[in-house]
DNA sequence: TTGTATGCGTTATCAA
DNA sequence: TTGATAACGCATACAA
């Protein structure tokens, strides 16, 4: 036995029976009570457990989902993603393998030929850099889901409420008296030319804050709007465009009292540059963030805008299991976030 | 093509010959040029990719290496190594599954069953909860690698050394002039029961304190060593534990000019007690984490002993490389630990 | 230099 | 109710 997994075969000689019958008991089917507990001891005096590379091979199918992830070290967010799809996945006999692209196109590409290798039943992007590399699932015939940004109107999407999530921020700090709010976010013109529905997740933010600051009459200045990258790859510290923003915006003439930073990883860097300024948070500034990511582990523990990012892993793994079993998921699901208010916002100062 | 992919069998029909001759050009093997061309050209027009399930059954090989992580979602460190793994595996043509036991010495069980099952080659823990878990995969014949903690002696054991990082950040706080320096970190009662070799991480650490404040002649105050868990799978918020213990630091009678905080989290968690009681940092306080996680992404930029995460990842894989493949790995391998000096450390106050 | 034939372990059809 | 058998796609021993 140390040599070798029992197959089978070894169950069925020991019981005395044929394979088939091994098989029915396993999968059920007309066996006989003899043969049934015969096989049954002998199912576990050998320890059996099935080869799930003959039975891939044999049913054409992998029970693997692939995973396709900008790059999980550097944002929380995708380890919490990729943490929900692989409960799920678990839950229901599948395995996952990840892939990290780094937003770089022609990685995904090969991480896409692998998992076409792997013969996954379905692949999980979150998200994708491009709608060609999509495309070669396509020809393989493999299904896929696309979570946060959709780059194709063909597959599953799984979004999250941006604009209601952001607005609630918003709303937060109006409540508390803040009239001069900085947006320091995603620039749409990044995304959106790859976006392939109504929504990119920068623009839904940003037209949250704008239509904020419209209606309730907010101070409206084009320095207060700061709009980048959330962080790049090759930084050495992925908040380093949250703080340049920040110092830029501590440095205007009338800075302001409350800054949204639509990721934590920005808010992060903005909590340093406000550090390093020996202002104090919230009582001279206060911030929000978004994610709730390191929201919870920043000194002060910031007010952040939740994504539901275990759930939309789990949502779209059922997608693709849907998709796999030949079921018509939705094409599109819509998950909240939510406003979760620590202690990074306070009343406006003055 | 659309409808299944192409098999070697396919090929060898268009390309006119056998699929023992596609598949020596493929491995390479005595061909003669026209049928070399002949097959090349008719992979090309195919896209042939190999069914990797039956190519692993065939060779009795997954090419696939099971993790076992902690949690990859609670501490960045293990995203971090699972990164490491991860890249040398794809350079090498194999695959990860990941499988995280929550310290449920259960649910690891459970993991290591699917591992089995899937037939993976070899298992990474980092780090495993138990040594009867470990002894499952012996009995399946399949080799495991431990990183950064070991419970057995028998497999290679890939480790960090703790004590000369350690010992880097207090001969730095020292180098600045503190002299009471507290110890916030992992209790080695917690973890050294399950330990099989001389080292346990928390005691390293807890060693190389004790040793430089009897070399330097620090203040030595019972009540400046601080011990406990890192972290709470369970708790809300991970530096919990490193809150607490800073607030109770900070209202001794003489607190201490400089904390050295054994994880990243920990440090995490008393800079916020730091911030709730309106210290500055480095000015009144000077703090060092431990693992360069979440470090650069805090206020201010947390000082730590870094951690070769990606490295102990890569070293793992190739030692169940090694393994698998029949080779004799060394039993024990031991990467460095070194200090990155941020913001968090300055000249000891008065 | 090339092709035939077999087995890896599972599932499922079909005949008994 | 059961068993013999074929097939999934690949790799390879052996024969030609």
């Amino acid at each position: 036995m140390a040599a070798g997994n029992p197959t089978i075969h070894d169950v069925a000689k020991l019981a005395g029976v044929s394979t088939a019958t091994v098989n029915r008991v396993l999968k059920g089917g007309y066996v006989s009570a003899d043969a049934r507990t015969a096989v049954e001891t002998a199912l576990k005096e050998t320890g059996y457990r099935p080869n799930s590379m003959a039975r891939g091979l044999r049913m054409r199918r992998s029970y693997t989902i692939g995973q396709m992830l900008t790059e999980i070290t550097v944002n929380p967010f995708f380890a919490n993603v990729a943490q929900g799809v692989e409960n799920a996945a678990r839950a229901n006999n599948y395995r996952t393998v990840l892939f990290n692209h780094s937003n770089d196109s022609k990685r995904e590409r090969l991480g896409i030929e692998r998992f076409i290798d792997d013969h996954v039943d379905a692949v999980l992007f979150c998200t994708s850099t491009d709608a060609t590399n999509l495309a070669l699932l396509d020809r393989s015939g493999i299904p896929y889901v696309e979570l946060e940004r959709s780059r194709t109107t063909a597959a599953p999407f799984i979004r999250v409420d941006n604009y209601t999530g952001a607005r609630q921020a918003m709303v937060h700090l109006v409540e508390l008296g803040h009239r001069r709010v900085a947006f320091v976010g995603g620039d749409p013109a990044i995304q959106l030319p790859n976006s392939r529905r109504g929504y990119a997740v920068e623009e839904e933010r940003l037209n949250a804050y704008r239509d904020c600051v419209q209606e309730f009459d907010l101070l409206t200045d084009p320095r207060l709007v700061r709009l980048g990258k959330y962080y790049s790859m090759s930084d050495t510290f992925p908040g380093a465009s949250g703080y340049r923003h920040t110092r830029a915006l501590l440095e205007l003439d009338q800075p302001p009292t409350a800054i949204f930073a639509t990721c934590d990883i920005l808010a992060a860097g903005a909590l340093q540059a406000i550090y390093d300024c020996r202002l104090r948070i919230p009582e001279d500034i206060s911030i929000v963030g978004f994610d709730d990511t390191l929201a919870v582990c920043l000194a002060p523990a910031l007010t952040t805008v939740s994504q539901p990012m275990a759930r939309m892993g789990a949502a779209g793994f059922q997608c693709a299991l849907d998709l796999i079993e030949g079921r018509a998921p939705l094409n599109e699901q819509t998950l909240p976030a939510e406003l979760v208010v620590r202690a990074s916002t306070g009343r406006a100062p003055g």
